[in-house]
DNA sequence: CACTATTAAGTTGTGCACAACTAATTGGCT
DNA sequence: AGCCAATTAGTTGTGCACAACTTAATAGTG
């Protein structure tokens, strides 16, 4: 009993579209909570970084996002236009770009606290169960990665 | 023994990083896979409910999709545009663009059939782990869905 | 020290996602 | 029939992702 080859191609068979409409979904939600704050998700994401880790090159920033300068760049440039980060070059090695909250940007952090909460009970999902999917979806992550590299 | 609040920000707390990272990381390995066929994961995406479907309204399309006419407007443009798509008005109802693949593009499926396993490989998960993996994501997304119209 | 390779950030161009809007058509209702 | 609400595509504008490139600074090598 063996599935037609035809049959992978069904679009409900695609592990790849189940994840992306997944992602977009989150998107719609994060979009709603995030609207308080004035931050877009990737940007909501920037700030979580700097929040844990204070300042920090451009470099670091996107080793933790897995976003190069091409994505980080204008993105940074509209929070810094927002009055919630500072860019400073370093004086250290003046290649780099060093990153932090400002004050406006940290006082922020205490109203993005409720969202982790919110976004977690409109999953559905309980705690240990989000857990389990998370580090799936990061051993699935790293697999990729690997083979992307090969190919 | 309860977790700070704070922790709930920490960037490897959110499952919606780990499934955007695990999502774009699928997108590296089929921009490789698919640059053969000239489709960009999106559209091929619309091509596969195209080879299942065959002709069906832009509505349709992206309701399987679960995009709206102000993507897939400007991405059937470029699909027609290389010849792998076909959009006219419906004669019943002229509101309605009914698509379907060409010659050509119906024959770019023969190419595509491969890709599902090669995908598969890469990800170095088992059918059933995918299969697991893809209902629990299933799952989280109509929950999302669901909690977007309530919020 | 001089020269080359590497690294960091930014820019440009393409494509996707989505909100908000417009234009055209259709359906329902009185 | 006449009118209004709903439906379907498309357009516009913003922001993100990523490849390819540029610019400037640093590190490494002979």
């Amino acid at each position: 009993m063996t599935t037609p080859a035809t049959d992978w191609l069904r679009l409900d068979r695609q592990i790849c579209f189940s994840l992306n409409a997944a992602s977009r979904a989150f998107g719609g939600v994060y979009r709603v909570l995030l609207r308080d704050l004035g931050l877009t998700y990737p940007q909501y994401l920037v700030m979580l970084v700097l929040w844990e880790h204070g300042e920090l090159p451009v470099k670091q920033l996107g080793e933790h996002l897995r976003l190069d300068s091409g994505t980080l760049s204008p993105l940074l440039k509209r929070l810094e236009a927002a009055g919630l980060v500072r860019r400073e070059r370093s004086a250290s090695d003046e290649r780099s770009v060093r990153v932090r909250a400002t004050e406006e940007g940290a006082a922020l952090r205490e109203r993005a606290l409720e969202v982790p909460r919110r976004i977690a009970a409109a999953t559905g999902f309980g705690l240990e169960e989000i857990e389990d999917l998370r580090s799936r979806l990061d051993r699935l992550t790293s697999a990729l990665d690997e083979a992307a590299l090969t190919e």
